[in-house]
RNA sequence: ACCCUCUUAGUUUAGUUGGUUAAAACUUUACUCUUUCACAGUAAGAUCAUCGGUUCAAAUCCGGUAGAGGGUACCA
């Protein structure tokens, strides 16, 4: 059997974090089969579907390198079909029309409520002749489930699951006006598009048994079913919008990597050993249904952001450049990107990179390099520059300017030989130097950071800092 | 109210057909390395939700309880 999945969210607001890793699990999934990936946008809602809800969706899956194999689906164009699929089962007699007003379902629920009853659709007119039917009374189309013994369905995550068919109404599959209901949307087009896996939500799951009796009563292949458990906030509770429910763009503006994201979700629920670092090529070696689990887990941003700080340590100094510079265009603090600036952050990047573990760090942490004199300088760096410091400082400034080369080996030697004359350890003249260079009391290597910087920068700014001007 | 699912360190996950000190990663706190930070390394953390049963032996099998989540729409 070829394996066929599909992505299906519904156009009523982003890509939120739960969505992308239904979708990633998808396409994983047809990856590793040699299978295809589909996307369906199920807009049948008219009232909560827009457009712009749409292209967040795609470009969120885009990002995350999670685009579909063919162009999406969109539930609503087929309408026509639906509908149709609805006409065979009314005359099939595998479904009926029902006459009965919302109000009377709403009476139907709250008798059934009170009398301790699972509040259900009573099945009143399954039985009764269509010439009882009130005139003037557009009706719904319901399905007939079966009444009594059980449904059992063994889903690829959750095993054998059973449900008494008590617990299954007639549920409406056409609605009054005509249109079709989800359950019945979602059934024709997983069947059309020949979907082999539905790979959603635990939310879901249920469903999985209504739908079932669709399938049954048109007599199509019931697909595998796999229900992944759902991600439940940091306090534990439903992910809501209180609590990391964002968008994946929200999560780009943070400065996360999408090939860390997708690691993290895929870690989320799934597992290979202790693999804990997957690459998208070793996800797609590795994943398959076996190996989600079924309980629920919990966003935690720290260990995001722990493998965001791997990503990036493996990512390409170009595009981490680029990245960078394009953050800090954006901020209204100022700094002149010029091409000194561009090159110098481009130069630094290897020593950056090794200490951010978002974008947001990396393009805070590489805006000394476009800084220009005077700097400023936060708490820690204006207390290394005492008055020893600057006397050591001066020192050391007139040793830098005797060197012809400003290479990264040339100025460690210069500055530890000059700490060894003096009798200094190391880090009372690498400090003071830092802070001046840099206005921190932390940065790259000092040594690479005097190169980048280059000899005339450098002196600027060490002159800056003792009050000696040149 | 009813139905379904889940419960291993603070978090995410390992744990083949029940069998010596329950494994890893993240977080936190120390320490090592070191020019700072980061990386790396070392150390510290679990009566496997709880109660009971089966067994020579249970995190692993069975049952009860509790807690959490999902579902019970002319929403998707």
């Amino acid at each position: 059997m070829s394996v066929v999945t599909r992505f299906a969210p519904s156009p009523t607001g982003f890509l939120h974090i739960g969505g992308a890793r239904t979708a990633l699990f998808n396409w994983l999934f047809a990856r590793h089969h040699g299978g295809r990936y589909l996307l369906r946008i199920e807009d049948t809602d008219r009232k909560r579907s827009t457009p712009e809800a749409v292209d967040a969706i795609l470009d969120g899956l885009n990002w995350l390198g999670l685009d579909g194999d063919e162009e999406p689906v969109f539930q609503f164009s087929r309408i026509e079909r639906h509908t149709e699929v609805a006409r065979q089962l009314l005359e099939k007699g595998q479904a009926y029309r029902c006459y009965c007003s919302p109000e009377e379902l709403e009476r139907m629920r709250e008798t059934a409520r009170a009398e301790g009853r699972q509040p259900r659709y009573d099945g009143t007119w399954r039985e009764r002749e269509p010439s009882e039917a009130p005139v003037g009374v557009d009706p719904v189309i319901r399905i007939k489930a079966p009444q009594d013994g059980e449904t059992t369905i063994v889903d690829a995550v959750q095993g054998s699951v059973t449900v008494p068919n008590a617990q299954l109404d007639d549920m409406i599959i056409l609605r009054a006006d005509g249109t079709p209901t989800y359950m019945h949307s979602v059934v024709v087009d997983d069947h059309d598009m020949g979907i082999s896996h539905v790979i959603r939500g635990d939310d879901h799951l249920n469903n999985a048994f209504r739908q079932a009796v669709i399938y049954r009563a048109m007599e199509w292949d019931v697909p595998v079913f796999a229900h992944i458990p759902l991600i439940h906030g940091p306090d534990g509770a439903k992910l809501s919008k209180r609590h990391g429910a964002l968008g994946v763009d929200a999560y780009r503006d943070m400065g996360y990597l999408p090939e860390a994201l997708n690691n993290y979700l895929l870690r989320l629920g799934w597992a290979h050993g202790d693999e804990e670092i997957v690459p998208r090529d070793r996800a797609v070696e590795l994943f398959d249904l076996d190996g989600v689990g079924r309980s629920a887990s919990r966003f935690d941003f720290a260990k995001l952001e722990n493998l965001n700080g791997h990503y990036i340590r493996e990512a390409d100094n170009d595009r981490l450049t680029t990245e960078v510079l394009a953050r800090l265009e954006a901020e209204p603090t100022g700094v002149v990107l010029d091409d000194t600036a561009r090159t110098r952050i481009r130069a630094g990047m290897e020593g950056l990179k090794a200490r951010a573990r978002t974008i947001v760090e990396l393009a805070e942490n590489a805006r000394f390099y476009a800084a220009s004199v005077p700097l400023s300088f936060d708490e820690k760096a204006l207390k290394l520059l005492d008055d020893d410091a600057r006397r050591v400082l001066s020192g050391l400034a007139e040793n830098l300017r005797g060197l012809n080369s400003f290479q990264e080996g040339d100025v460690e030697q210069a500055v530890r030989s000059f700490a060894e004359a003096q009798e200094l350890k190391l880090g009372k003249a690498a400090q003071p130097l830092r802070a001046a260079l840099t206005g921190s009391a932390t940065s790259p290597g000092i040594f690479e950071v005097l190169a980048v910087l280059g000899k005339d920068e450098s002196l600027r700014r060490i002159d800056a800092v003792c009050g000696t001007a040149h």
